[in-house]
DNA sequence: CTGGGGACGGGGCCC
DNA sequence: GGGGCCCCGTCCCCA
């Protein structure tokens, strides 16, 4: 659906954004692959005799030591070609492995005794989010971190398995649940390759489950939080790298490229702001479609001039902010993230139950309630309990028999609006065009016409719930239908309605043992609305009721062929 | 074709 | 402003 909004709504300049979410994982994947392979390296890491086949265009996204290296920075190096081999005794080998992992898989995973060795490799290689990362894990910080740290706490062995660099972004949080242990999280976002398949559900951080790499994922990865990742302003200084001025314009806003990925879900960063050239050219094509989407206008400030397009609704103040790919208005604060996992088909929220994937967390919730039984939702009429409100809503309709929503054209009255426009969808009504509405069903429209034309759907007043009648507003028994759908009940059956539904809502739990016949007999009060057979049982054979159509179709004459011509 | 259940996305309200 | 929770409309699927 959302596919054909973007195609059909063209941005400025016509440019149209398509988000490919699978193309990063892909990419790195093969990345990955080859460089497993050997196949395309053309940089060979050494430490303390190992080698370590990788790819410089790779190395040089991911490091900031590399990018200075082979002149990937702007402005620096001297052009980047002749190194095919790079001795990095500096490094330990278990880190350097781990690093190039992560540089391939955005996935550190390291052994609990070498963590330092792979915060002293980040630093070392200008790895930026990883050091981060480490330093987050160990309890330093990066202005404390020295040397003369002791060794992990043993709390800290179980972070450590595997380490996500998003931990790095929880440091930088405002968020007020600190105490919550987010420090190593999957990223659903990240599209790792170790998860080559996104669409596997056991390949999703679930936030009730513990098979994702073993991590603490307490709560599903919240794409909102990477923005936060770009207002770091971490001190992680790359000081042994040979490079000279790589000083705080790179440390703050350094990225990783695999990282930034997460843009994609969240443009209207704005946040942007606090990214640099350089900072801006380690984005991939998503992210950069998305900000250059957003920047003609800046959301915040379309936001303020588009809220008329709210149609003028009661609202709060909450800005409204447009989307970068469908260029949709959406209203409410916070609301933009989830909109955009739409668009990204993000699923971050797993259930840990079936694996089932879900956009957003409290659809996890109601989910949940499949596999805890719980239905909170009863009918106050039957034993009938619901996951959904909205199911019980729909449910307490057949109690009441209530059809609000009838066919225009053949005047077939459904429970269900999606059921009425289901039904005018099809082709079936039109043969039945020439039925009329039943006589005291009928409702007055004030003498405007069908407001709605085709599209309109009338609900009938009647609320199922209560056991009161509710007259539609406006709409009085007895009035004189003129183009729209007769819908009320009028008379002696109105208040038979009223005595059914009054038996009914009397109805407690306690004594469902004799609901069924309350049921049975309050809707035989109600009239049984249903269309074909359209009987009552009382007061309306099938044949009667046609010719009472016959005799008021003659009687309207053609006042109805013009309401019904529509 | 219809009834019913379930999922999904958007909006409102509140914290 | 972000996020949780809830309600609503809509769509899809199945019997």
């Amino acid at each position: 659906m959302y596919l054909q909004q973007v195609a059909m709504s063209p941005g400025e300049d016509g440019l149209i954004g398509i988000p490919f979410p699978e193309h990063s994982n892909e990419l790195l994947s093969h990345l990955n692959h080859q460089r497993r392979t050997g196949l395309l390296c053309d940089l060979t890491l050494t430490s303390h005799g190992a080698r370590y086949p990788t790819h410089r265009s790779v190395m040089a996204a991911v490091s900031l030591y590399f990018r200075r290296l082979f002149g990937a920075e702007e402005g620096g190096g001297e052009g980047g070609g002749g190194f095919s081999v790079c001795q990095l005794d500096c490094v330990a080998p278990d880190a350097l492995d781990a690093l190039l992992e992560f540089a391939y898989t955005a996935t550190l995973t390291i052994p609990s005794s070498g963590m330092r060795d792979v915060l002293r490799g980040a630093q070392l290689l200008g790895i930026q989010c990883v050091a981060d990362a480490c330093r987050d894990i160990l309890g330093e910080t990066a202005e404390t971190e020295g040397e003369t740290a002791e060794e992990q706490r043993p709390q800290q062995a179980a972070k450590q398995k595997a380490v996500k660099s998003e931990s790095v972004v929880e440091k930088g949080s405002r968020r007020k649940d600190k105490n919550k242990v987010k420090k190593i999280r999957p990223h659903y976002n990240n599209f790792s390759p170790l998860n080559p398949l996104p669409a596997s559900p056991a390949s999703h951080p679930s936030p009730a489950s513990e098979s994702y790499r073993s991590l603490p994922s307490t709560q599903p990865p919240s794409p909102e939080k990477e923005e936060v990742h770009f207002k770091l302003k971490q001190n992680g200084d790359p000081r042994p790298i040979k490079e000279p001025g790589i000083g705080a314009t790179l440390n703050g806003g350094f990225l990783h490229w695999s990282q930034d990925r997460p843009l994609i879900a969240h443009p209207p960063p704005i946040q942007n702001n606090k990214l640099s050239e350089d900072d801006m050219e380690g984005l991939n094509n998503d992210a950069m479609m998305m900000v250059s989407s957003s920047v003609p206008v800046s959301v915040a400030d379309r936001g303020a001039t588009t809220s008329v397009a709210g149609g003028g609704r009661k609202r709060k103040s909450q800005t409204p902010q447009q989307c970068p790919v469908c260029q949709k208005i959406i209203h409410g604060a916070g609301k933009l993230p989830r909109h955009m996992r739409t668009h990204t088909g993000e699923k971050p929220f797993q259930c840990s139950a079936c694996g089932v994937r879900f956009t957003r967390n409290d659809k996890l919730k109601i989910h949940m309630r499949k596999h805890t039984g719980e239905r909170p939702y009863t009918c106050s009429h039957c034993p009938a309990r619901f996951l959904h409100s909205y199911d019980l809503k729909n449910h307490l309709s057949l109690h009441s028999g209530a059809r609000p929503f009838e066919c225009p054209l053949c005047h077939k009255a459904f429970a269900r609006e999606d059921h009425l426009q289901r039904h005018r969808k099809g082709h079936s009504c039109l043969e039945q065009r020439t039925r009329r509405p039943r006589r005291g069903l009928e409702l007055a429209e004030d003498g405007r016409p069908d407001e709605g034309g085709m599209e309109r759907s009338s609900p009938l007043p009647f609320q199922a719930h209560s056991s009161v009648f509710h007259p539609h507003p406006g709409l009085e028994s007895g009035g004189v239908s003129v183009g729209g759908p007769p819908l009320i009940f009028a008379g002696d059956i109105k208040k038979e309605q009223s005595l059914a539904l009054q038996a009914l809502a009397h109805l407690g739990p306690q004594r469902l043992t004799g609901y069924h016949d309350f049921l049975l007999r309050g809707l035989e009060l109600l009239g049984g609305r249903k269309t074909e057979g359209e009987d009552p049982g009382r007061t309306r054979s099938p044949a009667l009721q046609r010719d009472r159509w016959a005799d008021e179709a003659e009687e309207d004459g053609g006042e109805e062929e013009a309401n019904d011509g529509e």
